[in-house]
DNA sequence: TCTTTATTAGTACGAGTGTACTCACAAAGT
DNA sequence: ACTTTGTGAGTACACTCGTACTAATAAAGA
């Protein structure tokens, strides 16, 4: 009888229109009029899908994670390449990486006075530091992690380094200048290995 | 003839009172309205001081940076105390500090989409890119620093090293919890001495 | 074909926004 | 005492916002 059975493709449509609108706009663009409006909808269809603003940006944050988490899980590599291609999923070292970010940086700045926000927040927080402490196992187990130097301590400093960079390359305008980032990642998961 | 010739303390109360409202209430808080209410004068008042929503923005992103530098130079600290209390200034350790980085993060993050805002907000990251490059100088010259390390390279990782420990300080919610915070910086700081 | 449903466009409301005024008051310098 | 000036309170305009409706349209299942 229905005229569709989509919601989900709906959803994540609109979603993904979000993040555009974010990384374009910032938060002050992130409306029901002006992500209808990116997403090609009405904005009674929207709130269709999202009954309150409040829902869509918590859905963004987790249309982030799971879109990181997916291309993480797609990548097919071992060992150190593991690791690289691990971290360099959360730089902003292409459009889609970056506008991830942007919006994950948007949201989250917003979750600091907006506490509802929060869980979902932190929940992509914590997704990050279980992917440090991850490299950090994937090190050991390869080899090329020494063994006096504390795991915990170096998975905690790699997850500072890695927002560090993430920041630097969210600031430094576009993505150009930005090439140097992954330099100053591999070189810190090189000395891992020595000393 | 005037009635009074504050001016600078005016626009300083201000601007305090908006880096408050920042904390307090996020980007969306930072109306003229809003912020007036919390300085406590009139509408009107505040656009004397400053006559668009845009001048006093910039203005807060010029008053962070005049606050964090004047305490960094009232620091009465050489070697590696020095280094110590110079990269401190810059986690979000107390209240203060805390205020002046959840207002530069804000700010940051809205100058992403308003380009005017870009100019100061790239002044004051600069101007922590000099204070890393200060801190390695420092560390050379107290004998800190082992001479087969890359100084420009360790300036750029304590740069993002530090950037993510206060973006870590920021999310984790209030001040009790960051208190491990000063022991990930000073534990990368020991380790630029030895090999 | 008929019925059911999703989508659309449009409108409405109350609130908040930046910006721009006016007018009365209070304080300081001459 | 008088004049100049900053301040305060208030008002106004045009806008956008979230949210909530309506009525009309289009498409799919029965």
């Amino acid at each position: 009888m229905p005229r569709r059975i989509d919601a989900e493709a709906r959803t994540a449509e609109i979603a993904e229109a979000s993040l555009r609108v974010l990384e374009r706009d910032g938060l002050a663009g992130l409306s029901v009029r002006g992500v209808a409006a990116e997403a090609g909808i009405a904005a009674a269809s929207l709130r269709r899908s999202f009954a309150t603003q409040h829902a869509l940006r918590e859905y963004c944050l987790q249309l982030i994670e799971d879109r990181v988490t997916a291309r993480i899980s797609a990548l097919e590599l071992t060992g150190r390449a593991l690791v690289d291609g691990l971290l360099l999923q959360l730089l902003p070292l292409d459009k889609e990486r970056r506008l991830e970010l942007v919006a994950q940086v948007q949201l989250g700045v917003l979750s600091l006075t907006d506490n509802r926000l929060r869980p979902p927040a932190i929940r992509l927080s914590e997704g990050v530091d279980r992917a440090c402490h991850a490299a950090v196992q994937i090190l050991i187990e390869a080899g090329l992690f020494n063994e006096q130097r504390d795991p915990g301590y170096e998975a905690q400093r790699l997850r500072a380094l890695l927002d560090g960079i993430a920041m630097r390359g969210l600031w430094s305008g576009e993505l150009p200048a930005s090439s140097h980032m992954p330099g100053l990642l591999t070189r810190h998961l090189d000395s891992l290995a020595n000393p």
